[in-house]
RNA sequence: GCCCGGGUAGCGCAACGGUAGCGCAACCGAUUUGUAAUCGGUAGGUUAGGGGUUCGAUUCCCCUCUCGGGCUCCA
């Protein structure tokens, strides 16, 4: 008997991952008992539950998963003990003679004894971390089967992976469930349909998004507003083609790195062109178009710049993941190193703020550093790259942003930080990355005149702040539930009236909103008010103007707020001031949390 | 790109070897209404596309496209 853990004296996330990967051993076992000939992967705990891979004799079916639950709910109630053995890396090695998978993992292990973990008549190659006995596993549900390369890597084969949550007690196991619910009717794909924001046909291809009137409401006003926020912040706004040659990439590096994410090359009068995959390469050639001095940096270039990458069909999706899209970019030509920190420290408070105003909360910094050794995958410049690291750790720390390192994640060219954010479906997507970038300026022979009268070369900083537009409103969508704030809202206000006899006065008043530069629309339709009301809720209307007799005669309307809350009349002049500075002022709807207070709006 | 599962009217779904229905939306008509659904009528489909099996295919098989969940990759 192996001595037993008391898990009430656990700390509560060590439990967890003991009645996960338990669980996960437990799925095992019933899926070798489907079938024998399974060939075992690995089967770790996660954040919600737990999953274990296996190549297959067949693919998996719902039926298999309803049978397999079933089946570990049967080994559960039998309350097996987990038991711990050991043997030697040789004996090891001839009890899993049979088992590829396990044999790759004990390729990796040190010399001398490993471990085993055996329950009921089912036994796995384990370091171990279970709960006393499969009584102990706590309430689960397998979720999906899905398909996982084996150790991550797309060059090995594809196993079978079953999902399942496991939560401490049974209502959190329902709460996470209500929870998928919830991600479900915040998805920015259905919620996109419904507003009439965008649309996706087949006929123009998987990832070019198809703005409606009121989608491309939203991306101007964004637009609008970033880039009067780039002209206080010392940008200059340009605009450069989608197309450029072939050869430009080749000189930039890119070609070499990025081909198979390009578009198909085009070709005419012998030569060969590229739509651009970024704008880089456009900024740069503007930078290098004059004699520039140090007294001209920091060149601060700005462009929202239609870019195209040919992504993995596999990858493309809603507006997240799209294949042409347009980009918030900007390229910073500094001067040393100090340069650059500002710089950098200078967009690090650019984005606080904006997620500040837009009210986004789920997000955290990165710093990623490449692999000096892997020249493959990275440009060989040891120097460039640590000192690169170095100065953006440096800002981070100083502008007090939580953040974490991760290795071998960087751009070919240098270090960054990236944004990640969560979206509603629960997966981390990045957001925004600042890049430091010694390489660029090399491949161009970038130079300025410095203080001395010699020749020196820049640093260019690659930064975004409000990403893709693409990507920024698939997460607007889905932080509003698609109840924009006043300001980006599609359609301002709807107005209501009564009856038919209502309706010049109706548009009089709209005339009047329009004056002042809001979005109105007159829903003249001979339907009842009940009905205009309750549809102009769904499309997610800030404010309702109901308009009779009563308000005529008064002029003023009845204004009703999406919330619910019935204001009553209000004249006419009044509301437009109202909704003009609800406008102005950016205000998130009071239901959507802002930051933690230490983001303001710029 | 890879694994699995889907694709039936604008949306949500049904039928499953005998050439398709329902609800909502749309359109037309009546109604003129005081804060979340007025009533009636009409129209809408080469069942994603192509091929095969069959007397007959939306249904079974194959290919392509496409969507979803993952993996990998990324803004």
């Amino acid at each position: 008997m192996a001595d037993s853990v008391d898990l009430e004296l656990l700390p509560e996330d060590e439990r967890l991952n003991r009645m996960r990967h338990s669980a996960a051993h437990v799925l095992a076992e019933a899926m070798v008992e489907l079938f024998p000939d399974a060939e075992l992967g690995i089967g770790p705990p996660i954040n919600t539950g737990f999953y274990y891979d296996f190549r297959l004799p067949r693919p998996l079916t719902e039926e298999d998963l309803g049978w397999l639950d079933r089946r570990m709910r049967k080994s559960v109630k039998r309350r097996h003990r987990f038991e711990m053995s050991s043997l030697t890396k040789v004996e090891a090695e001839e009890a899993w003679a049979k088992q590829p998978f396990k044999l790759d993992l004990l390729k990796d292990l040190e010399e001398g004894e490993v471990t085993q973990c055996t329950h009921a008549q089912f036994t796995d190659l384990c370091r171990g971390g279970h709960v006393n006995h499969t009584g102990e596993v706590g309430p689960f549900k397998l979720t999906s089967i899905a398909g996982a390369y084996w150790r991550g890597s797309e060059k090995n084969p594809m196993l079978t992976r079953v999902y399942g949550a496991l939560f401490e007690t049974q209502e959190q196991l329902e709460a996470w469930d209500r929870q998928q619910e919830e991600a479900k009717r915040r998805d920015h794909r259905r919620i996109g349909r419904d507003l009439g924001l965008f649309l996706l046909v087949d006929d123009v291809g998987p990832g070019h998004v198809m703005w409606l009137p009121a989608g491309a409401t939203v991306r101007r006003e964004l637009q609008r507003w970033i880039e009067d926020l780039e002209i206080e912040n010392g940008y200059e706004h340009v605009h450069t083609p989608v197309v450029a040659k072939r050869k430009l990439y080749e000189r930039s590096g890119h070609w070499e790195h990025y081909q198979d994410t390009m578009y198909p090359l085009m070709e005419r009068e012998g030569e060969e062109y590229v739509l651009r995959p970024m704008n880089c390469p456009h900024h740069i050639l503007l930078y290098a178009s004059t004699q520039r001095s140090y007294r001209e940096l920091p060149l601060r270039i700005a462009e929202l710049g239609d870019m195209h990458r040919w992504e993995k069909s596999g990858q493309v999706s809603g507006l997240s993941r799209v294949r042409i899209m347009t980009l918030n970019d900007a390229h910073i030509f500094c001067a040393g190193e100090a340069m650059v920190e500002s710089e950098v420290e200078g967009v690090l408070r650019l984005i606080e703020g904006v997620f500040g105003t837009l009210g986004l909360k789920d997000y955290k910094y990165r710093l990623f550093f490449g692999d000096t050794g892997n020249t493959e995958k990275y440009v060989d410049n040891p120097p460039m790259w640590e000192m690169g690291e170095a100065l953006l750790r440096r800002v981070l720390q100083r502008v007090e942003v939580e953040f974490y390192e991760a290795a071998d994640e960087a751009a070919f060219y240098g270090p960054k930080i990236d944004v990640q954010f969560m979206t509603a479906a629960g997966r981390e997507e990045t957001l925004v990355t600042v890049q430091v970038d010694f390489h660029l300026p090399e491949q161009f022979e970038l130079e300025y005149v410095d203080e001395t009268g010699g020749r020196s070369r820049p640093v260019i900083v690659h930064r975004g702040v409000i990403s893709t537009l693409e990507r920024m409103i698939a997460i607007l969508i889905e932080q509003y539930e698609g109840e924009f704030p006043l300001w980006l809202a599609p359609t301002q206000a709807v107005i209501v009236p009564i009856a038919d006899r209502h309706i010049p006065y109706a548009e009089e008043v709209a005339a009047k909103l329009r004056e002042g530069r809001l979005r109105v629309r007159v829903d003249s339709r001979s339907e009842r008010m009940n009905l205009k009301i309750r549809e102009a809720r769904l499309r997610k209307v800030p404010y309702m103007l109901v308009v009779g007799d009563r308000e005529i005669e008064a002029s003023a309307a009845a204004l009703r707020a999406r919330g619910g809350d019935n204001l009553g009349a209000v004249p006419v002049d009044e509301i437009v001031e109202r909704l003009s500075s609800e406008r102005d002022s950016k205000a998130l709807a009071p239901w959507v949390r802002a930051n933690d207070g230490t983001a303001k709006g710029p």
